[in-house]
DNA sequence: TCCTTGATTATGTAGCTACATAAAAATAAT
DNA sequence: ATTATTTTTATGTAGCTACATAATCAAGGA
């Protein structure tokens, strides 16, 4: 007769759990898939596609021929949803506003060519701009777009469409590189998001790429209370 | 004959690249897998294999009859990994220390009771400690751990092993919840860090659970100018 | 002893078939 | 017309086989 089919899930579960329960603890060697598939009496491709995703969350770690060790330390590893802003707003219940502070062609200064690990200096757009919520401040961004991959920039009307959905939506990255750190408000910033000089500010900075050909390098800076959430 | 066996990474990227080149634009409809197959010339496994991967990195949505459709606001996902203090530190080439600051059993307060997710309080254990780079403080971390799910805290010797390495060896979760934000240290945090009351600091909220049951529920506060990175 | 080379082995991946499942579309019933 | 039911269909998943690949281990040679 035939076991009743199971989904890797179960089988990852059940791994993991032996894993939580010690009978694998941290640096012990897990059997080889196939035994283990057959001492669940399902087929070895379950428990690879059960394996390899105990080995994504960062709970094992798998080496060919080397066999499946369970993680001496963990790692924690977490999913960042970073959406378009105005989605952002808007599903939090707020209004969404948006309002262009500034845009201009600029020398790229060197900072914004490290991060966008350019070498040769590439003419670039400088925008600049305010998402509010509910009519506040929410999010001032200062951005730098290249004018080598995404020319067409030129001709969007920024007043109406924030840079960052244009981009999103026409400029498909194949690579980013994520910054977060918290700074204090200077004057300017803080007139910006109408707060406080000194208050502390989430900022996230974010570089995208297509292949090696840069993109955009954006600097969030974000209203006092703003928190990132993820989660596994 | 038979055409050159390939992988579905190569896949993935030749219906990628299909995407950014806007033979498949933004809402579109991609064709069935079993027809992108067949002009691949691969199995549908393969695709199947390939579009499972767009669709967790956000870049297209699938459903059962519904078929694939390129999305219209693609989503950044990042994958932020969290390790264990001390190896981060060890990692950047520093020194790792650590210090407990206080160690007592109290009763739960009610923002951690909510964080926790938990109705009946439950005694826990507060902790306190410092870690420090190169004897410079880098992170203090102010955690509550619960009693019920990990009692064997009591028997661990904190002043030289930290609560964050003694649980993420011994307590492995099933669920965590992130929260990232920026506060200005008050006197107390301040003083902890070594730094100036004001001082902007990125904070680290995290929760772990096993199964229903609640670990321990952490809030790091970063020394200033420390940085998260992620990317893709 | 050290280095190279080759055999071994556990995981990784592709292709196939078969069936499950959700959702849309078509049809029947009210 | 509107609702309920059935059929259709595209994706999702499991099991199988076959082969690829990397890491390890063992054997052999300088």
């Amino acid at each position: 007769m035939n076991a009743e089919r199971q989904s890797w899930k179960e089988v990852r579960d059940r791994i993991r759990d032996q894993i939580l329960d010690r009978t694998y603890a941290p640096g012990d060697k897990l059997p080889r898939d196939a035994d283990i598939a057959e001492q669940f009496g399902c087929a070895r491709t379950t428990v690879q596609r059960a394996m390899q995703d105990l080995s994504d969350t960062g709970l094992i770690e798998r080496k060919r021929k080397g066999g499946t060790h369970v993680r001496t330390d963990p790692v924690s590893r977490a999913t960042l949803d970073i959406p378009i802003t105005r989605l952002e707003v808007e599903k939090s219940g707020a209004t969404y506003g948006y309002q262009l502070i500034d845009r201009r062609k600029l020398p790229m200064p060197r900072d914004i060519a490290a991060k966008l690990e350019q070498v040769e200096p590439i003419p670039m757009l400088r925008v600049q701009a305010l998402h509010l919520a509910d009519h506040n401040p929410h999010i001032f961004e200062d951005r730098w777009v290249s004018l080598e991959t995404a020319p067409e920039i030129l001709d969007v009307d920024l007043t109406r469409y924030s840079a960052n959905e244009w981009l999103v939506r026409n400029k498909p990255y194949t690579r980013f590189d994520l910054r977060i750190y918290a700074i204090s408000a200077d004057e300017k910033i803080a007139k910006m998001l109408a707060t406080e000089p000194g208050s502390a500010l989430l900022v996230i900075d974010r570089t995208t790429w297509i292949g090696t050909a840069t993109i955009t390098s954006v600097r969030s800076f974000t209203v006092p209370g703003y928190q990132l959430l993820a989660s596994n």
